[in-house]
DNA sequence: TCTCTCACG
DNA sequence: ACGTACGTGAGAGAC
């Protein structure tokens, strides 16, 4: 309907199979051409919300404790990431108001009690700072700087406290392509701007943090050699593509070397934090427990007179699960629901 | 069972 | 000329 009849883009791109694709990025691009497309993108929104979420937890709450209990699996994820099912309860919805209503029904046990979220602030690019040691990002972070303002100041040449909102969004966007060995091309999409704009961006980027782009090229060259890259537990994964002659495929596992021991390090840090936080729980004989694991964020169901010791525990235990250079900052949130907490 | 889409970090 | 950011899981619909 969009494409033949309503020809709402003549240049419209098919997926493998010959399908047109419609995915949100295509539609939202077509939206000011006709009314239909927001309310087939609502419309794709709200059947998302109620048939993963609204219809399917209810049913999934277990009839002898009266809650919902996930799996998490620790040997799926490449990166050493744990992954959750039946449900999935690490892609619960925050991003959109309606979305959010849904993070509103993850309430506590007891009445007395209430819902207390840590999550590990900026934890992928501290450990990027880590791994490379570049010199000025570990020092944004020893000064406590935001590290998005302080790339933009850094990117654009000028004073920190001169950046612009629009700079901002642009070193924000940049940081998070690197870690994901982002090309010229993937930022100029992201952001919307010419490409040429964005290699420049990106130039100026590796310019600036030299030690990063030195620690990118030796983390690929290593892969190369060894045909695997390692966390800083020594958690490795394999690349078996890293050489290949197919410059797509080999793009693949080189982007693979770049970001899975970024990735991969935060994991075994959340890993190591939530083996010793659970056994100072015991050791204290305290009655809260720690409930969900998402990926940089631990969630604990808590009786409220326990809050000072959970406290104390996550902000000893969450930081110093590996000891670095660069410091690691943990935020708490607490609140009678899910939503709140965060 | 596969593809497409979309929810999260 | 081509493809183009990492890691997941689940529902709908087609086959």
């Amino acid at each position: 309907m969009l494409f033949d009849k309503l020809q709402l883009d003549p240049k419209a791109k098919k997926t493998k199979t010959g399908q047109y694709k419609t995915g949100e990025d295509v539609l939202s691009a077509l939206a000011h051409k006709s009314d239909i497309v927001q309310d087939i993108l609502d419309f794709r929104q709200y059947q998302k919300l109620k048939s993963t979420y609204v219809d399917a937890l209810p049913t999934l709450i277990n009839p002898n404790t009266g809650l919902i209990h996930t799996s998490y699996n620790q040997a799926v994820a490449a990166t050493g990431r744990l992954s959750s099912t039946n449900p999935n309860l690490q892609n619960i919805p925050i991003r959109t108001e309606k979305g959010r209503e849904v993070r509103k029904a993850f309430i506590p046990r007891e009445e007395e009690n209430i819902i207390l979220s840590a999550d590990y602030s900026q934890i992928e690019l501290r450990i990027m700072a880590e791994l490379s040691q570049d010199e000025h990002m570990l020092e944004a972070f020893a000064l406590g700087q935001d590290i998005h303002r302080a790339t933009a100041a850094k990117v654009y040449g000028v004073d920190i406290d001169q950046v612009t909102a629009d700079q901002r969004r642009n070193a924000k966007a940049v940081n998070f392509g690197i870690i994901y060995g982002q090309s010229a091309f993937g930022l100029s999409q992201s952001l919307g701007i010419p490409r040429k704009e964005a290699a420049d961006i990106i130039e100026q980027y590796f310019n600036q943090y030299k030690g990063i782009k030195q620690y990118m090229s030796k983390v690929v060259e290593t892969a190369k050699e060894n045909g695997y890259v390692e966390t800083i537990l020594k958690r490795r994964r394999y690349l078996r593509d890293i050489n290949s002659a197919n410059m797509t495929v080999r793009g693949f596992a080189e982007r693979n070397a770049i970001n899975a021991p970024i990735q991969g390090s935060a994991a075994d840090m959340i890993k190591v934090a939530m083996i010793n936080i659970q056994k100072d729980i015991e050791d204290q004989g305290l009655k809260g427990k720690m409930i969900m694991q998402v990926h940089d964020e631990l969630v604990f169901d808590i009786p409220e007179k326990e809050l000072d010791a959970f406290k104390n525990i996550i902000l000893h235990r969450m930081p110093t699960a590996i000891p670095m250079r660069v410091p690691i900052v943990v935020e708490i949130g607490i609140g009678k629901n899910w939503l709140e907490a965060h």
